[in-house]
DNA sequence: TATTACCCTATAAAGCTCATAGGGTATGTA
DNA sequence: TACATACCCTATGAGCTTTATAGGGTAATA
C-alpha cells in the first residue's frame, strides 16, 4: 500500500504541474491547498529536491518548482524517491538491489523469477505514465 | 516489499508441494528444514489453514498438508492471505476495497486509474502462477 | 490413556510511519 | 545594512506493524 508520504508528494507535484507558469510556490501555499501537514510536506519537498525532481529558491518570493516539464517526470521516478523500490523483493530491485539473506541460490529461486515478472510489468506502466498524464 | 511472514509461508508451502505424498508434516519438521522460527511458523500455517489453503490433523502423526494439488494453488491467493491486498491503494483493491479518505472524486482520480492498471497487471501474473510453477 | 502436535492468548522488542517543534541559514528587498 | 521571508536541518515522540517468544489448553491418535 502506498504510504501517506507518497500520496502527499503526488498531490504536491500535481498541484505544481497544474500551474500555468513555473514560479516558485511556498510550502505553506501547497500545504493549505492540498490539506497536508506543513512540516511533513516540508520534508517531502526537500527529498524531492534532493532527487532533482523539484528545485527551490530561498528568501522572499521563494518556494518550490518543477525542475522539468510535467510530461518528462515519470511516475517511476516519483515512486522510487518517495515510496522506495518498485520491486517486491530486494533481490529483484534494479535500483536498490540486495541479496535476500535467506535465499540459497538466486539463479534457481522461483520466487525471484516470479517477482521479476511483476516488477517488469509494474515498471513498464510507471515508466510510461508521467505527471502530465495525471493532470488531464 | 514482501514481509518475512510471506516469505516463510511460501517456503513452507513449496516444502509441502515438493513431497511425493500428501501426508501431514509437523510444524517442527518444516521449521527445521526451512530455518523458520517455530512459533512464528505456527501462526503462519494456522492462517493458511483458516483460509483453506492448508489442512491439518491433530495428535500423533499429525501436521499440516496441502488442501489442493500444487497446480491449483494460485500465487494470488497466497499473497492475499499472507501479505494482504495486491493493490497499492485501498480504493483500487478488489478484495479489500476501501474509499481513500482524502480523495475527492474516485471517478476522476488519475492516481486511482494508474493503480488499477498496476493491479490488473500484477494480478494477471499472480493468478497465472501456481505453487507447482514454483517447484520445478 | 498417554502422548503428540495443533490451537489460542498474551507479551514485548524493534522498526517504521506520521507528525510536531524549534531554531539555523540563505536570499531578496527596502 | 537590516529585515523579513521561506527554505533547511535536527531532534523528538506517539502510534502502529512486524517479528518473535512463552506458556498453556485441547483434540486426536496409537
Amino acid at each position: 500500500m502506498l504510504s501517506r508520504k507518497t500520496k502527499y508528494g503526488i498531490k504536491a507535484l500535481t498541484y505544481l504541474a497544474r500551474l500555468d507558469n513555473n514560479e516558485p510556490v511556498s510550502i505553506s501555499t501547497i500545504a493549505d491547498a492540498e490539506q497536508i501537514p506543513h512540516k511533513f510536506l516540508e520534508a517531502i519537498l526537500l527529498e524531492l529536491r534532493k532527487n532533482s525532481i523539484l528545485g527551490s529558491r530561498k528568501g522572499k518570493g521563494g518556494g518550490y518548482y518543477l525542475m522539468q516539464s510535467p510530461e518528462t517526470v515519470r511516475m517511476s521516478s516519483i515512486h522510487r524517491v518517495l515510496e522506495g523500490p518498485i520491486a517486491m523483493l530486494p533481490c529483484v530491485s534494479l535500483n536498490f538491489y540486495e541479496k535476500c539473506e535467506d535465499c540459497i541460490d538466486e539463479e534457481t529461486c522461483a520466487v525471484n523469477k516470479l517477482m521479476i515478472q511483476v516488477r517488469d510489468n509494474t515498471l513498464a506502466i510507471l515508466e510510461n505514465q508521467t505527471l502530465k498524464d495525471l493532470i488531464k
